[in-house]
DNA sequence: AATGAAAGTTTCCCCTGTAAACATGGGCGT
DNA sequence: ACGCCCATGTTTACAGGGGAAACTTTCATT
């Protein structure tokens, strides 16, 4: 963002400066077009210098959706941890953190979970997806321990409460729960309806 | 697809020839980036006669995503309507079939939920999008009379069964619900947790 | 038959992704 | 200290896409 004029030939840290930058951007404005050549730019480095870097575009993107996992991991493991000690009230943190993640951000967002960011063709995106996901696998785990939630399999609740969050986060991104009249607090009342069918 | 060659100098109907096209593009390679002007020469047509037609590429892009409504409406109607008299059964066909349509078709539903086809952008769309939600609705409020779903809020329900539904697909299409060992049946065993919560 | 709108085509421009060739300069072996 | 290598930049070049503008062909209408 600020560098200074007097910028070395080499950057220093080029890769990092890169995605700040696409970062930036794409938190900027809603619906954003990527380009690369517009990254470069506003980096204040030639549309070239990237491919030092990256292979190629979706190289790039990956990467910033997987950083973007790695934050939302963070958001979520964050507002699990500082919430009551109720599994359920750690659950419905969870989930409000992704959603107010995916509100605050939509272009990334939409990035992890586009086609754009195949998972398949990058191991570290793949992880980082899977990892967290585990964030909810495990709290689900323990939750089943401590007889909060059913002892049904750990997978379905696990399938079940992911596909919820994600769907409340798409449709809240796409405006379909705001606009049309979807009772004040649509999400919690989701989340609540899902919950009685998970909890014990 | 199947052209005469002797095409007259105005095609007759070109503007569903291009739709035509493009869904099956679409539908015959997964992560297709979407061209124009590949559009237009696969219909056989020069690059430029699509603009006669929309306005420009988004224009085009939402009415494949507001097809793509009307298509998942007709099948969830046909599975829901062909199905057992129960609203839970009922709504595990409905799923079932908006998943199997994410599957069979990833690419035209991807792009029935990306920032490309904004709904904000074409009312035709929106409706579309809403009417194919309203489905869900409808079967909700029904079970709710009947006494087969729980009586809060009839929006929650709706909220929590869309978004269940959609997240499902499309952690399906991503592949995230079959590679990690998610039971043998994830979609049904979401879907019983959820409707746990939401049946009487 | 004349004509004007609708629906095609050609041509043009600018932008993007990406490859190749060239430039720079910091770190290493001697 | 010197020189050289290689990582990391830059410039240049090219193909392909989106879209505007101007031209052309039909067809329907009078």
């Amino acid at each position: 963002m600020s560098e200074t004029k007097d910028r070395p030939y080499h950057h220093g840290d080029l890769r990092r400066a890169l995605t700040d930058t696409a970062l930036a951007m794409l938190a900027a404005s809603r619906n954003w077009s990527f380009t690369l050549r517009e990254v470069a730019r506003r980096t204040g480095v030639s549309h070239a210098a990237p491919y030092k870097h990256f292979r190629d575009r979706e190289e790039l993107l990956r990467e910033l959706a997987r950083i973007g996992f790695v934050r939302l991991g963070r958001v979520m493991t964050a507002a699990m941890a500082s919430d009551g000690p109720s599994a359920r009230a750690k659950f419905i943190a969870g989930a409000r953190a992704c959603i107010d993640f995916a509100l605050d951000d939509p272009g990334l967002y939409r990035l992890m979970f586009s086609g754009d960011a195949d998972k398949a063709a990058d191991p570290r995106l793949h992880d980082a997806a899977m990892e967290t996901f585990g964030i909810f696998l495990h709290l689900l785990q323990k939750g089943q321990r401590d007889g909060s939630f059913r002892p049904v399999a750990t997978n379905a609740l696990a399938a079940a409460g992911w596909a919820q969050v994600h769907g409340l986060a798409m449709l809240a991104i796409d405006g379909q729960l705001l606009e049309e009249k979807v009772g004040t607090e649509p999400v919690r009342a989701a989340l609540d309806v899902l919950l009685d069918g998970m909890c014990a």
